[in-house]
RNA sequence: CGGGGUGUGGCGCAGUUGGCUAGCGCGCCGCGUUUGGGACGCGGAGGCCGGAGGUUCAAGUCCUCUCACCCCGACCA
């Protein structure tokens, strides 16, 4: 993408009622808009972000046999009734809303029961379980209290992903296969190393959930970590019974801030039974499935980045999720100038390698700016300098080193 | 929901005890000079001061109501 067609531009200045960095950052770098406290829009940028985060997600999903799907936004009363989990009093996060004959309709702030209820159409067998969907859908939360940028907000994206088991085994089974799956994720989009297993509430239905906490002050969740055993306790149920369990002990834990990316969690049967989900085992009797319910926060994820990895002159995307490989930035106000990087830019996109060129009339040092604060991995600059030597200069983002290489070893580099 | 704070061109801000055509920086438009770390000159465009009501000869400045936004807390499968 050039940068002199690219409808968003960057600014020095960020908005005053934004005071958290993910969002400081992401708006001035124009990878999002703000609709209102709790709402932001995906500009070209950003939308890039999400859907690289969605690629690395959907591999390893698909992967474990999970299959995609799309549930939709508008919700039945009755099936949240079923699990009496329509009255406001129970979950105060809804949006609701009537169609024009007065039926209330609410606003998909989870899926589980829809997706329940849905699939009991294609389970009747045992031949039917083990069944993995999953899906990438908004989630509409009417919050109290938006707050942190993109980290905590009333519309936000976010891959939820349900198992359907025969025994509680196999789903015991799956859930370990998920949480490896998950640590990959986190590996792929640069979070590995301060990304933690957490052990959190079960609620209703399980002793535990488990929690995938990204270190960050920037997180609303305190946890006990364990570093040498890569393993949490959330504050929510650390306690004596817990750790002694758990073989913890207290003087290895440290208490720190974190973000929930992700959260897994078993059901059992119990939800399956209040939405009439069951099946026929091989002996021809009724048996009722378990469910599983894994979800990734996108929206947050991408939040979480730009607030971890980012230093003081702006973004820092890492390679699989950025939202080009490159920048190519042409100093030179010469014609031959301009031309090379033109063909450079031309042969990069013929290689398939994406990269956005800043081919605008403005001063070195505003595009060096532009280009720290986009923050793509690498950057290659052409001007009069390297022309001469028939070279490109090439910068990591992360990095303070330059090399010269030709348009060979620019392609290779990114490749 | 409790406490605190903020709304003035696109963005960031200033605007004294009410007083003349509401300023500044950035950005934007035009012309010219510049081009390796947010260049410079000259000339322009753009706001009725979140909204409503009130006090006053006079309101961005005072009063009432209201809306929105931010922060702290509570809440948060």
């Amino acid at each position: 993408m050039r940068l002199s067609k690219l409808f968003t531009s960057t600014s020095k200045d960020a908005p005053a009622d934004e005071t958290a960095k993910n969002a400081q950052l992401l708006i001035r770098a124009g990878f999002i808009h703000k609709e209102m406290a709790g709402v932001y829009s995906y500009l070209p940028l950003g939308l890039k972000v999400i859907e690289n985060i969605k690629t690395v997600v959907r591999e390893e999903m698909n992967k474990l046999g999970g299959q995609e799907f799309l549930m939709t936004s508008l919700q039945r009363k009755e099936l949240w009734e079923k699990t009496d989990r329509w009255d406001d009093k129970k979950v105060d996060i809804w949006f609701k809303s009537k169609l024009q004959n007065d039926t209330e309709v609410g606003l998909a702030w989870s899926h589980e029961e829809p997706i329940t209820d849905m699939i009991r159409e294609f389970i009747a067998s045992y031949r039917d379980l083990p069944a993995y969907v999953y899906q990438f859908q908004n989630k509409l939360r009417n919050e109290v209290r938006a707050k942190s940028g993109i980290m905590r907000c009333r519309e936000f994206l976010m891959k939820d992903l349900y198992s359907y088991s025969k025994t509680e085994q196999e789903h015991q089974k799956f859930y370990d296969v998920v949480t490896k799956a998950y640590l990959n994720i986190f590996d792929q989009v640069g979070l590995g190393d301060i990304t933690y297993f957490t052990f959190a509430s079960g609620g209703a239905f399980t002793q535990f959930s488990h929690e995938f906490q990204t270190l960050t002050d920037a997180g609303e969740d305190t946890i006990y970590l364990n570093r040498s055993k890569k393993l949490a306790v959330n504050e929510e149920v650390y306690n004596d019974d817990v750790l002694k369990q758990l073989d913890l002990k207290k003087e290895d834990l440290e208490k720190v801030k974190a973000a929930e990316l992700g959260n897994i969690f078993s059901f059992g049967t119990t939800k399956s039974e209040q939405l009439d989900l069951y099946f026929v085992d091989e002996k021809g009797k009724k048996q009722s499935a378990v469910l599983g319910s894994y979800g990734i926060g996108i929206s947050r994820l991408m939040g979480v980045v730009a607030e971890v990895l980012s230093d003081d002159k702006g973004l820092v995307w890492p390679e699989n999720i950025a939202p080009a490989k490159a920048i190519i930035i042409n100093l030179g106000a010469e014609q031959e100038v301009t031309k090379a990087a033109d063909e450079l830019y031309e042969s990069l996109q013929t290689e398939g390698i994406e990269v956005l060129y800043d081919d605008r009339e403005l001063s070195a040092g505003e595009k060096f700016a532009d280009a720290d604060l986009i923050g793509v991995p690498y950057r290659v600059v052409i001007s009069n300098k390297t022309l001469k030597e028939d070279k490109f200069e090439l910068k990591k983002r992360s990095s303070q080193d330059v090399e010269l290489v030709d348009t060979r070893g620019i392609i290779d580099a990114l490749r």
